[in-house]
DNA sequence: TGCGCAAAGGCAAACGTTTGCCTTGGGCGA
DNA sequence: TCGCCCAAGGCAAACGTTTGCCTTTGCGCA
């Protein structure tokens, strides 16, 4: 190894390599490091691991790598975890709490540095890793679980309520909510605030018309969610999603039943792919490249035993896309 | 560890936990069986990998995690990974060789098991990588340097060509052939195929015209060049973009600009969102959840030293969604 | 009875790294 | 001149697993 071809010892050589100061003389940290340099050498990671040194596996969990607005958190992650010399290891727990723990739990086994779930499922594997000391981010969904858990993303119910203000200010005569999933917090909470909004700013309770089905493949759901809506006597002017698949599927039933009708269409997350495929969609946007340094940073405060509030809420707004009618 | 537990040595235990046979009485073994359980024991990873034992990780390079092809195939060879026992460390190259490298060169420190790209930038890393013996397969897009590498995706240049065969049997009188990043090689297959066939079924070539940037912005580049097609004086009737990506901007440029001109759309890759917000969109279409399986089955062939041909050639057809005209 | 064989199990080495402790000089202040 | 300190570096242990080799014991067979 590159000790013996710089004729030290190994205890040197590691120190070296490690820049512990004060170890060596200046000739022989140049030896090391050119022996290093020559040989190409990478420490074998299987020995740092050994002596308890901290990996550089970070795992990260996502309910859905087929949504693209979860593909770029995940994307913004990784980047921000390599610029910190971290290496995400992703998986996909599909919604179900069994593949999330397996996956955990091999993860668990290389002794990741920190866990982050986008889109979370509670389950008993996710409560195990937290109480060993590992930090754990949920990003996007907060868990139900324990309100004190660190979490990065937008304030959901906030953005449901200022979804509400604008759709006061904007006068629809009838909303209509379409949701799937709604036992998953953020699409509670969003669904609270808007809500709570819209009766609060005097909007009507019998002009409010909701649908939904309680299934993870939100394409589906919102598609036969808005053919109830479009069942009913008088179908709304506007349709808020909880979320963008669902208004994906709810804006190809109108599309594929009667498109000249006129809805506005409101959804939760926007991935950039709306701006070139889905120009009929309004969405609460948030910035997605802060979603990586928020993570890390929340980490950060997780590994100094920060205490107090864990809650990164990162900004949102509106974007309107559809001409307003 | 297990082995007190149980009072066998952690020689026992080890084989025991190993299934080696006739080493262990039936009490024993036993015994040793309900310590791991009662103890929750997973074996330190560092431990084997130290050994030299291979790990259980598999490397997955994405181009771009946030084109929902990509991240489709990926989401089924994580599948197909876990149900193998194995793990998935995704990485994101963003397209850039560097940071392939520096991916591959801390997943190569972890001993990973094999290695797969979804598309690959040609890199050093890549070809050290390979040098060592770690199995490498190249999803959907295959390398350019070496012919005879692993290579699990459709048939670019059959699907170029069976879509050329396709348009000729429609009657289109006038094609627009939009690209990007020719210099890889999924691109050039398209449209070598594309080309060649479009003549050898007597297309005039004058009907063709091309537009491209050679960028890895597809979105944008796609809307870049449907302008140039655009502002030209007679227009294609029929836009074939290699990619599913440079399609959504082509189709934002035409409905931004004149809505009214019926053109027909044909990309690659096909997503399955584009049956919700491309309705548009004729696409070549492989079934995703093959990708997994077929990528663990060419691992196993380069594991047991196959010989001859490393290409496995996924099914194509052409998703037709819109009317034709 | 004597021999061989197989089952059952233990001993210890080896993998590569980090780090506490030890040794050796040389420099410097009292 | 005598200590003392610090820089420079080596020794060896420890991390947990696997596995080649060894020992013991019981059993079958000649």
């Amino acid at each position: 190894m590159v000790a013996a071809r710089a004729n030290v010892s190994v205890a040197t050589a590691s120190r070296v390599l490690n820049g512990v100061p004060n170890r060596a003389s200046f000739e022989t940290a140049k030896r090391v490091r050119a022996a290093a340099a020559e040989l190409n050498y990478r420490p074998v990671i299987a020995g740092q691991m050994l002596r308890g040194q901290p990996s550089r596996l970070v795992a990260v969990v996502a309910a859905e790598l087929a949504n693209p607005a979860m593909a770029a958190m995940a994307a913004s992650i990784e980047r921000a975890l390599r610029e910190r010399g971290l290496v995400m290891a992703l998986g996909d727990n599909h919604q179900r709490a069994d593949l999330q723990d397996e996956f955990l739990a091999e993860m668990s086994a290389y002794h990741v540095r920190a866990v982050c779930l986008i889109g979370a499922e509670p389950s008993a594997g996710l409560d195990r890793i937290r109480r060993q000391g590992t930090p754990v981010v949920f990003v996007n969904r907060p868990t139900t679980e324990d309100p004190g858990a660190a979490y990065v993303g937008i304030d959901n119910r906030r953005a449901g309520a200022d979804l509400a203000q604008h759709l006061i200010a904007r006068g629809y005569s009838r909303i209509g909510l379409i949701h799937a999933m709604l036992g998953h917090s953020a699409s509670a909470l969003r669904r609270e605030g808007l809500l709570g909004e819209l009766r609060a700013g005097g909007f009507p309770c019998h002009a409010i018309v909701e649908a939904g089905r309680p299934v993870a493949n939100h394409l589906q759901a919102g598609f036969d969610s808005m053919q109830d809506l479009l069942r009913a006597a008088n179908p709304p002017s506007a349709v808020v999603c909880l979320t963008d698949g669902l208004a994906y599927g709810a804006h190809r039933a109108l599309r594929e039943r009667d498109s000249d009708r006129e809805i506005a269409f409101y959804g939760f997350d926007d991935a950039f792919l709306n701006d070139w495929v889905a120009p009929w969609l309004n969405s609460i946007a948030s910035p997605t490249h802060l979603y990586g340094p928020a993570v890390l940073e929340m980490f950060d405060r997780l590994v100094s035993g920060a205490t107090g509030n864990l809650e990164t809420y990162l900004p949102h707004d509106i974007r309107l896309r559809a001409r307003p009618f």
